[in-house]
DNA sequence: CAACTTTAATTGTTATAACATATATTTGTG
DNA sequence: CACAAATATATGTTATAACAATTAAAGTTG
């Protein structure tokens, strides 16, 4: 749909205005189809988004620093974050014996059924860009990096 | 640059995915662009979106409802950030007379000057996307429309 | 026109984000 | 090796987001 016509507003001062404004409101639209569907499963985004990066270092731990440099949103918090999945059996938390700064932080047999669970969600959610076909969405990705400079 | 390298993940399950990490990571590249310059300003990004909104309307008031279908951002809380423009005497609020229902939203001199004074701002943050040239971007928004279906 | 429904905005509450600061551990240096 | 600097994580505080509930006014209906 035209981004005109979602928030009302007929003109832009240039197509970069546009882009930007279009950026915004799509990662709005994009974030709130995801948190619809991660709800049901009592876990939010960014607890989601850990956990996939720890089962991607499965079966080594990962510290900390770490989640932090491979999340995509804030990152903030990890420390209460990573918390939360621990209390909820999610991930187990050991202080690193080499270097007692570092905390390993490792994914569960539970936190990886809870992802197995998930990975239907995840293909649900790849769909949701479904109005977009192959070349359309290489092409985005090639924007959107060089965008990024 | 390249998404992978950015968020340290080789390997995306097909481009769909890769599209929707770019899109997160891209918002929140931008975000924190805009909050870094409207910071030293004193203003947030949802206040300055309402302001401008208001300008738009300008000399019209607006009234909550429709403030809140414009706001790209989450439009929860509307009534709370239009009280704190009133605090800063960047807006006037006023019981419409013909629906006591209504609120009366109208930006003050005082917020058009700071409007003016934040569209140097603003022509900067156009500048932020000058990696794409005219082509690239209008180009980025026809996806961004065409996704949202 | 009284009771009910709808609409608009506000308010209360809980969770999360943002930011700064603190603590603990290791590393580097004179 | 004592001591400053650097690193990793945790914690405290304030602001904002998210969600639910409330209030107030206007429209609707029997």
């Amino acid at each position: 749909m035209k981004l005109e016509d979602e928030i009302s507003q007929k003109k832009f001062r240039n197509e970069y205005h546009k882009a930007t404004l279009n950026l915004i409101f799509t990662y709005n639209w994009l974030r709130s189809f995801h948190e619809n569907i991660l709800k049901p499963k009592g876990i939010t985004s960014q607890q989601f988004n850990i956990l996939r990066i720890l089962r991607g270092q499965h079966p080594k731990p990962a510290n900390i620093k770490l989640i932090r440099e491979r999340m995509l949103d804030r990152m903030s918090d990890c420390s209460r974050i990573v918390e939360k999945l621990r209390a909820k059996g999610l991930v187990e938390r050991n202080i690193c014996p080499a270097d007692r700064r570092h905390v390993d932080v490792l994914i569960t047999k539970k936190g990886l059924d809870l992802l197995k669970e998930l990975d239907l969600v995840t293909e649900e959610a790849d769909k949701f860009l479904s109005n977009l076909n192959q070349k359309d969405i290489t092409q985005l990705n090639k924007l959107l990096d060089k965008l990024r400079g």
